[in-house]
DNA sequence: GGAGGATATGATACCGGTTACCAAATTGAA
DNA sequence: TTCAATTTGGTAACCGGTATCATATCCTCC
């Protein structure tokens, strides 16, 4: 049978209440009661039931990762960041993926919370976009940290990342080149992170002087193919640009693909810049110039900050990441 | 304050006994009892809490999935299917990723079992491919399913994969379009699906009177780089190959670049073909043709197999899956 | 009509922790 | 030395379910 509270209690000679004590850093034991029950739980490797904590507490020791993101890098990046801040608690990964266009998806993230009672929640783009959920989970009592391009109402517990930095330094970087005619492709509107890339990106131009066309600033949906047909419609027009940012890589990758049926070289008859520095980005050929964000740490930051929200020091979370260029082949002069 | 158990007894005019049996589907519960008790917990929008039930049945309601693939799309696909497979039951995913080139990860393993006490434990390959750990699982009483491009000892549990198959259907697109000198680039030897591709290449080969020549058969690490490197080297050779089948997407990727830097034209100059099917095949240009494998329908496979093994009903779990080839553009006549 | 087996229900302990409350031990001040 | 204040330890109840075993009810059959 398992080693249980009371057999700790036993052999320490203390009261269960006791083992409970120091189980849970309660100032009120001696010192040397303490170290003796110590020893004893590490000599028989003991350590406390999740099930039966969690029933006590009226919360579980699960932390829920509600997220609807369709990049499995991005995805992956940011469980693994979790991951790590969670390795060495007694916190479980639990996933909880959820379609926005499903009108019911908010009652199922609420009858997730209600019924397993998660420490907290972490809530990547787009998911943190939507007020309602986070007011929901307020509500509820539950605790979450949101991940997000934006400063966002109501929320305190926001890792925030600053996407328009990382669109300017491709502005700069582009124009730096000597690039003057210069396309965007940005995501859908419904993505916060697309009008901060749209904007970060203007702004970088106009520090060189420069002004983003709106004839040459269209809307894709973040996806390869929508990609490929925004770049076809920019590359046939009769003054076509000589260097495109797309909002992500997938959608750079996708103009790689136009570029190629245009009969054009990548990147001496066209520069191309991306966005998110997923794996892909390095195996094109040639490889993708691109922003990266630091996926994983901001994981392990949003984790880091959702177990300081629930413990007693109760400290806030407002780390904010830097996103940064990386400089690759798909880039040259003009 | 949330419904509980007695409530419902109380609200029912029964026994909190008899409510749980309702709740376990004991058959001895009178009929018009049962419609009773189910309509005052539909009324309150009742449902048990699972950390109670965990700590009564003396195991939660977690699926742990322990899993070493570095590949984001695979292991992204997997909790995919498992997910659409727990949609609607009161099991929750959990993820435990291991490094089994750490010494210590079995310890890791048995101590997330023996705290957790998981329903099941569902692990891909190479996980799955460790003896000693599913041995470990069974002593320790947890259920648990493998899957695996080979048969494994002592484990009915299992979820095939026919790696062969598909393997031997490259070799027939390859040897159909009439190309004699192809090369293949494995996986390490360490991985069993690195074996069972070679040896589906050969006897696909065989069918056409080809042998597979040693001096094109050579062994790369399952990443870009390694495949880089083995086309460099297959491709600088005075005779070189007219195709050549990589054992997986990252490696194929890989020999674009080859190609390109050798100047080739691909699949004019080299047809290439891959193995997984991950998206990015379908991103690269020229598309690339590869063998697919199910691996979301996979993931279902093994998370429904699970429920069933630990149901009453016992059943075992041994389906079984076929690769497909789909072709693209970077295959060709030679 | 009563015995006896099958079926349906309930009382109570228990899973392994936490908490409230109270008793005992120790300490400090008068 | 005594009394109050401060620590520390013990007991029992509780979190919300399940399991064991006893009991009540029903039906069948002689």
């Amino acid at each position: 049978m398992r080693v249980t509270i009371n057999d700790i209690a036993r052999l320490a000679n203390v009261s269960k209440k006791t083992v409970s004590r120091v189980l849970n850093d309660h100032p009120l034991v001696k010192d040397e009661t303490r170290q003796r029950v110590k020893a004893v739980m590490a000599e028989h490797g003991y350590s406390p039931d999740p099930q039966a904590r969690a029933l006590a507490f009226r919360r579980s020791f699960l932390i829920g990762l509600v997220y609807d993101n369709p990049s499995p890098q991005y995805v992956v990046n940011m469980q693994r960041g979790i991951l790590d801040a969670l390795e060495g608690t007694d916190y479980q990964l639990v996933l909880q993926p959820v379609d926005r266009s499903d009108s019911t998806y908010r009652d199922r993230v609420r009858r997730f919370v209600e019924r397993h009672r998660p420490t907290g929640v972490i809530m990547p783009p787009s998911v943190s976009e939507d007020n309602d959920v986070a007011e929901m989970l307020s509500e509820l009592g539950c605790a979450y940290i949101r991940i997000a391009s934006v400063d966002l109402d109501k929320s305190p517990n926001l890792v925030r990342t600053h996407d328009a930095v990382g669109a300017a330094q491709a502005a700069r970087h582009l124009a730096g080149l000597g690039h003057k005619r210069v396309a965007h492709i940005h995501g859908p509107k419904s993505f916060r992170s697309a009008h901060e890339r749209l904007q970060g990106f203007q702004t970088g131009l106009a520090e060189f002087g420069l002004e983003l066309d709106p004839d040459l600033t269209v809307e894709a949906g973040y996806t390869f193919d929508s990609g490929v047909r925004a770049a076809d419609n920019l590359l046939s027009r009769k003054n076509r640009p000589t260097a495109i940012f797309a909002g992500n890589d997938e959608m750079a990758i996708g103009v790689y693909t136009a570029a190629r049926n245009a009969g054009l070289n990548i990147p001496a008859d066209l520069s191309i810049v991306g966005f998110d520095d997923t794996p892909m980005a390095a195996l094109t050929s040639p490889t993708l110039t691109t922003v990266r964000l630091p996926i994983r740490e901001m994981g392990q930051e949003a984790a880091k900050g959702l177990l300081r929200l629930v413990s007693d020091t109760g400290n806030k979370c407002n780390q904010s990441f830097e996103p940064e260029i990386i400089v690759r082949q798909s880039t040259g002069k003009p």
